[in-house]
DNA sequence: CTGAAAGCGCTAACAA
DNA sequence: TTGTTAGCGCTTTCAG
């Protein structure tokens, strides 16, 4: 069994000062000699003390954990992308002294079951809560007082603080990259376009053509696929490719659809990208390995779950009333799947744009 | 700001009785009447109570927390089988009323800067360490004196209790099938082999031809790989078909080797599973989707980290000090990559034996 | 700049 | 079966 280890009185004693000096010390708040400073933090080294989490906690009404909900569909799907939003998110947290409580919900919410029990035992001074859930759970979720954080998600109306990704950014930027290769005819391939992200994606695409002149051609735009998934995409594919006069390129509203695309481009007897080039969005694990490797917009994961958690420590530590909307950047990669060959082998990429945080407009 | 909350002050005041009555109560503990605890659980469901989870981790010494250990480049692969082991871990966790705590580390370790917080400020009560990781790592958290359970790992001469696959006995299913099929001339490839969770199942195809009275041939035998990625699988097959006489059917150490495998047959202008069969193990996602589809071992990933945390909780809750180690059992699953299409359709899974829970020899 | 004292909300002996 | 009484280890006024 394991010796009893050191508490703040040891330490005090050891120093030769009070509990509340150490304790000062340790939270490097308030006003304490430089020289006490240092023989406390000497006696701390020495005994090799660290404070207990729950006795903190009850004394200062934190829990230093930070609520992490997740859709568990989401969270367990192939594609690792949650899980890397999670990952920048504990990285944050743990250079922040935060822990993080991660819990899955289901689609359906039920309000009296599923609340989670970090709410109910006042177990979280935070909230992050990634990806598209049911609206009612947020709402729900609110009531406990606890600062939110949407991660990738966004409540129109509600005002929550979020981290999104700059979907318009990126779709400009794809689109643009297509034009630059001399496209006229840029179809739109997207699928469960309520969805605000990608709604977003629809209309960047549409705001890039009007920028450059182009007409809006309904002709070459497939929105109506409930999924975003590679069947949905071939679908859509399939369709446009039926009209007499299809589009030289396609921006699809993911990877996932981008991929499928390519694949009805090639189930046609077409090629990819000299019949069709395809601009995907996301970058997705898959989408470097296809054949051809699809140019798409490579979305820093890891970012979106780190600015979410460092936004979120900012508003608990200042208990800031702003509501803020950080836009993480994005990166066109440009592949093979816009690209001749040899000017893919010196594909550059673009971003987007620098980070940036706006307050919420009233 | 958010009204007080109830307290178990609030409780025992409106419930007539003390607080102490009140704690034995909600921790159902002790012997209360039952007049009395259907009227103090009147009171609390009333009042909307629920008790703060510092106090009673300050109180009673428990966090109420279970840390989880996993390694990075683990965790953010984009097979998510260490996700489904935590997602399992977490659903038990929620059922018994603990909160998970993940933390990732690195492949090296170093004691002094990677040893997760928690440990330090006490704030678990015991650990679940999931997939390889450094032994150094588990040497610096076992001097912790918090319970360990080891999941998809084992570590030998030391002793932990571990919740693992049925290696062995996947391995084991996967040879007899093909012998069922009629093959004699069965290779195996492999890589990664000093792996524990590997090398048994290297160890259950052997036994498994000796068991039937076959010589277990060394040309039929690639183990020679560091990594048991899919080019690694492609590369092993390459020398197997090298020989003039090859093998009429491999069994590899995973999946990903196996689809190598299938990929480097066909590229030989030969046919999976007519020329040569490939059963795999483990069950990833992909392994549905290749063509032809694959026969393989599956694992239960949640049932794994499920198993892991209830185990978990047993120890802490008995402090009982026995070893024990845990076979979650595995099941074949038969597809086109061993069966000719008629047969595949009404392939079936057969199961590697009932889960066991053995006390560790001494 | 430092110390004393009063809890934070709950559990756990020990009495009754 | 229930109540009383000490704390758990730390933070946080408030004096000094």
């Amino acid at each position: 069994v394991a010796l009893k280890r050191p508490t703040i009185k040891d330490v005090a004693r050891q120093a030769g000062c009070s509990l509340s000096t150490v304790s000062l010390v340790i939270n490097t708040s308030g006003y304490v000699s430089e020289e006490t400073r240092k023989r406390v933090l000497k006696v701390v080294r020495e005994l090799g003390y660290h404070p207990t989490r729950s006795a903190r906690g009850l004394a200062s009404r934190t829990s230093g954990n930070i609520g992490f909900i997740l859709r568990e569909d989401h969270f367990s799907q192939a594609e690792p992308f949650y899980t890397k939003i999670f990952l920048g998110a504990e990285f944050a947290a743990r250079e922040h002294h935060y822990y993080i409580l991660l819990t899955t919900v289901g689609n359906r919410f039920n309000e009296r079951t599923d609340t989670p029990r970090f709410l109910l035992e006042r177990n979280v001074d935070g909230l992050i809560i990634a990806g598209k859930v049911n609206l009612r759970l947020v709402d729900s979720f609110e009531r406990f007082g606890v600062p939110i954080m949407l991660v990738d998600f966004q409540v129109k109306g509600k005002r929550f603080s979020s981290v999104v990704i700059d979907n318009r950014g990126g779709a400009r930027a794809a689109v643009t990259h297509l034009l630059d290769l001399g496209h006229k005819n840029i179809g739109f391939v997207g699928g469960d376009i309520e969805h605000p992200s990608l709604s977003e994606r629809f209309e960047g695409y549409q705001e890039t053509l009007r920028d450059h002149g182009l007409e809006v051609q309904q002709a070459f735009i497939e929105i109506r696929e409930r999924d975003t998934r590679i069947a949905n995409g071939a679908e859509s594919m399939k369709r446009l490719l039926a009209h007499a006069r299809h589009p030289t390129a396609v921006f699809a509203v993911n990877d996932a659809m981008a991929i499928g695309c390519m694949r009805q481009i090639k189930e046609a007897g077409l090629r990819t990208p000299e019949d069709v080039a395809v601009v995907g969005f996301d970058d997705i694990e898959m989408s470097a390995l296809v054949e051809p490797r699809l140019t798409t917009v490579h979305v820093h994961k890891e970012e979106l779950g780190r600015l979410g958690l460092e936004r979120l420590v900012e508003i608990i530590d200042t208990t800031s009333p702003k509501i803020l909307t950080t836009l993480v950047p994005v990166e066109l990669i440009e592949r093979e799947s816009t690209l001749d060959r040899e000017r893919a082998g010196t594909s550059t990429a673009s971003v987007s744009g620098a980070e940036e945080t706006v307050e919420q407009p009233a």
